[in-house]
DNA sequence: GGTAGGTACTTACGAATAGTTAGCACTTCG
DNA sequence: CGAAGTGCTAACTATTCGTAAGTACCTACC
């Protein structure tokens, strides 16, 4: 029973795992877990302008979804690892390669929407 | 003067430019646009759930960070034909193939899900 | 000939979602 | 002995999203 799902349809569960894994925090949290294991507090701080919420939330997707691995450790402070899993790093290595290449091409897209704004207020 | 983006900075352009690539319908729109040229009513009904206000949102964005063309015929009825561009088509190519692959790897992400799920509620 | 339907949107409003702030239980550092 | 750090969670608010309707124009149908 080889089971397929098909993203352009919205009541297909690979809309919930593809907005989980491309959205605007969860892909962020992937691509930077490629650098290896990460505590909650470290992804807090080096994806800048998430909040604690959100990163809680994220996480708890990711995981669900089998994308990222939680290893609670019982001390005080608290400490809990993020790691990724095969099917998580498959996933991080794909976004993280298009992260690169929209970084690369900054300029290029600068110059596209400049060209767009000028284009839209000349014509008022 | 090479400029090169940061996704992680949340004040790097290049963060917006990736939630339009890579969001809820932005993506699913450029994945589409892979099989050619298409209307705005084409693609309202190719991807399922999507709102005429949110496709057009979306269309707008990505037609200003130059991944959409956007063609409009002076006819009646009118016609509105988009398509990628060459900067489009490189960032589509990228989505789909992660789409692909969630898409073959859909009973994956659901045992993952109910191995997550069984966890929680047997530890209540 | 009047109504229904199709085109590509835009606008207004209620609903869902995201972000902000505060708190917890505990330890270490100054 | 107060402040800071740990990984969250709960309550509240701001922002975004989805739904429904309106627009201007034509074609087809009854």
């Amino acid at each position: 029973m080889e089971l397929r799902g098909d993203v352009y349809d919205h009541n297909c569960p690979t809309r919930v795992i593809a907005n989980h894994a491309t959205g605007r925090w969860g892909s962020l949290a992937l691509a930077k877990l490629l650098d290896g294991t990460k505590r909650f507090g470290e992804l807090r701080r080096e994806v800048t302008g998430i909040s604690e919420k959100m990163l809680a939330q994220t996480l708890q997707a990711l995981e669900r979804d089998g994308l990222v691995r939680r290893e609670v450790h019982p001390v005080i402070p608290p400490r809990v690892d993020y790691s990724l899993t095969t099917l998580g790093t498959h996933a991080a290595k794909q976004i993280s390669e298009l992260f690169g290449w929209i970084e690369e091409n900054l300029p290029n897209f600068l110059a596209a929407q400049e060209e767009y704004d000028t284009r839209q207020t000349g014509n008022v």
